[in-house]
DNA sequence: GTCTATACCTGGATAGAC
DNA sequence: GTCTATCCAGGTATAGAC
């Protein structure tokens, strides 16, 4: 891995785990054993790597999500799965915190890949669930678009649980909670 | 208002606004009009000061949370009208965004009132739940405390993305989710 | 109780040598 | 490409006068 790349890198594990505020230039230097010089001949300052952590964040939580997504079996396996994927619990979500960052949210550059990755997965997830719906999987009350939401919203709240509780058991405890309230609207052999 | 009064709103707000790394003595000295040797006479340091407006945003976060939790009506309207109540979305919580700063989760002080917060608010959700299931509101194969979980994280997810998206209506749908899922399990007119 | 002065460290960046 | 020197603002706190 090349210098620029271990900057990248290391500004990313930095960014997930103190946020845009809590990470200094000098902090990504001493991580990823570049000097001052080399950083700077890299990229222009702070939100120029930032910019690049960022990016390279987010479409890693759209491949990761989309294995899940794109599997096999039905509709509602695949969501469950992806609830119910591994996960660092306890250190949360590299795009989710960011959105307390005010600093990433006043700088458009570095808001779009944050704003992007949400309108996607709760798209996409929209998508998945309106395929349940039309294919009977799902009862058709059940509205696309707010379930989505809802569960995107399960996730990143159960970052926020684990957390507070200092224990990755209550992002599984809410999980649990929303595949159970699905599940009251999932379709059995012609219900 | 006397100055340690001052002194603790404007800490409150800045910790809502700009988290406990982003927030700097300074400026909450600048905020609340009083000078240095008045807010170090009055709290022993950032981190004393930190506690006294943590503290005061749990206590207020659990009393709003009550007004709903203990209002007339069967348990899960109330529990709808608290999912629903305005709140100011785009803030996002002022409890829940501690979660995401290192400095106040590895000090034990500063992360007691944030963990105290969740745990109370799910177990009161899991009380209210159990009682609706208790007396045929909701559904018996409904886990209260798994459920709890997911209503709140829905809320602190909601947040979220609220923010990424830059409006409220995520938010909105979110809880609009939430709510339809729940819908699935309430019992109407012995079913 | 509040003020000003002072201290020391870190943040974020530039300049120019190698 | 990388290194060292240097810069100025801001963060956090103490000391002592009023």
């Amino acid at each position: 891995m090349d210098t620029r790349e271990r900057l990248i890198e290391s500004a990313r594990e930095l960014l997930w785990e103190r946020g845009y505020v809590g990470t200094s230039p000098k902090a990504i230097q001493e991580r990823s054993g570049a000097g001052q010089g080399s950083m700077y001949h890299h990229f222009h300052g702070k939100p120029d790597l930032a910019l690049a952590a960022i990016s390279r964040s987010a479409e890693e939580l759209r491949e990761r999500a989309e294995v899940q997504f794109s599997g096999p079996g039905p509709v509602v396996d695949r969501i469950t799965a992806y609830l119910r994927r591994e996960r660092d619990v306890l250190k949360g979500c590299p795009v989710g915190r960011l959105t307390q960052d005010p600093d990433v949210m006043s700088d458009p550059d570095l808001r779009r890949p944050v704003a992007e990755t949400f309108a996607w997965l709760t798209d996409r997830l929209a998508t998945l669930l309106a395929e349940g719906r039309a294919n009977g999987e799902l009862d058709a009350r059940l509205d696309p678009a707010a379930t989505a939401g809802a569960l995107v919203a399960v996730l990143q709240g159960g970052y926020v649980l684990a957390r507070a509780a200092g224990s990755p058991e209550a992002f599984a405890q809410a999980v649990d909670g929303a595949v159970g309230l699905l599940a009251g609207h999932v379709r059995r052999g012609g219900e």
